[in-house]
DNA sequence: TTCATTTTTTGATAATTGTCAAAAGTAATT
DNA sequence: AATTACTTTTGACAATTATCAAAAAATGAA
């Protein structure tokens, strides 16, 4: 069962239904690492849950490239705001390994949405769960030192420091890279 | 009419119903400047539609009071992500000025969730609309100097500044009292 | 008006972090 | 193994902004 269908109990059997629906409505693709599954511009019109791999979501800022999201295996990945408000996305969406998805296009998940009242409720979780996280990272950028969020992103995403180039962390963080460099070794 | 449902067109009957509907739920509240419609650990059940006066939604941090959030007129005003968690609020909420509110509860809401398909997804456009907030000034306390971000702000919110004190706005642009002090004369 | 309280301003100083430039290290390809 | 490209580290320096402390100004109440 996808992450995303968690709440549901396949013993019961309406949950049973729509899990089948669901079923009949996805996808499975790969992507190589490297390829883009968005540019700046593109229209988002698929919801993926990465089940393998790991997906970047970046922009240009000021000549530079910025990350601003990372999204590996269990989480749900698209440019959500774009995604839900049916607009062109500004991010870009890139593979870093090599990934496996399964995807859901916005009109086969608004049928689901229709269909079932359980599942009526999870666009709108997905998106307290997205302003959660962006009111973290909001919080930390106001008061913490480059020192405390690394140390902090540290905690929660140990795995991702292997997989992730520095350079990108620190975009990530709203930290130069040397700044960051110099975090990591000195203490 | 209020400023939720202006997507309506009260000319279209079933509009007109959802409309009544609403009208039925609603209560009117006022409130004088300096009361509080919420505290930290508090349950956020209602909704409330702004239609005079201004609103401040705080919390502390590090010692200090830090606003997070104006609202004012025509805007919608809760604690957002508690509201829909059905979770304790973190933010004080406070009335920078006497205020009338309309109010609706949450439970009230979601029956207008239910039964009208139009009405249902006006909660994730919430949700989607204060996400777009938060990226915006998460962008702009990443990138922008203080003179930047202060110069925004005056851009987009020059009413907010006759009304809320330097210190407030200080704080939710995240620089010290002093600097914005010295920013605002020193050009 | 006067006193008390709150808010804003000013000055001096220190700390954090960014920027630029170059070197060192790592990985990938021929 | 050698070349190339990319990533990370190091050094020197400058700029932005916070902090602390105190004065000035504004607001509100007696």
């Amino acid at each position: 069962m996808h992450s995303i269908l968690s709440f549901l109990n396949p013993d019961l059997p309406e949950d049973k239904i729509l899990l089948e629906d669901f079923n009949s409505k996805i996808q499975f693709k790969s992507f190589q690492k490297g390829r883009l599954l968005y540019r700046p511009g593109s229209r988002c019109n698929h919801l993926y849950f990465v089940q393998k791999g790991l997906v970047r979501a970046s922009y240009f800022k000021k000549g530079k490239d910025v990350s601003c999201h990372f999204t590996k295996e269990g989480q749900v990945c698209t440019a959500i705001d774009a995604f839900f408000q049916r607009t062109p996305t500004q991010y870009q969406l890139e593979f870093l390994e090599d990934s496996d998805l399964v995807e859901i296009s916005y009109s086969d998940l608004h049928e689901l949405f229709e269909r079932y009242p359980k599942f009526n409720n999870y666009g709108r979780e997905l998106m307290i769960q997205e302003y959660g996280i962006l009111v973290e990272r909001l919080n930390h950028l106001q008061f913490y030192t480059a020192k405390e969020r690394y140390a902090f992103f540290m905690e929660e995403h140990r795995d991702l420091f292997q997989r992730v180039s520095l350079g990108h962390i620190a975009s990530y963080l709203g930290i130069s890279q040397e700044t960051l460099s110099r975090i990591r070794n000195n203490q």
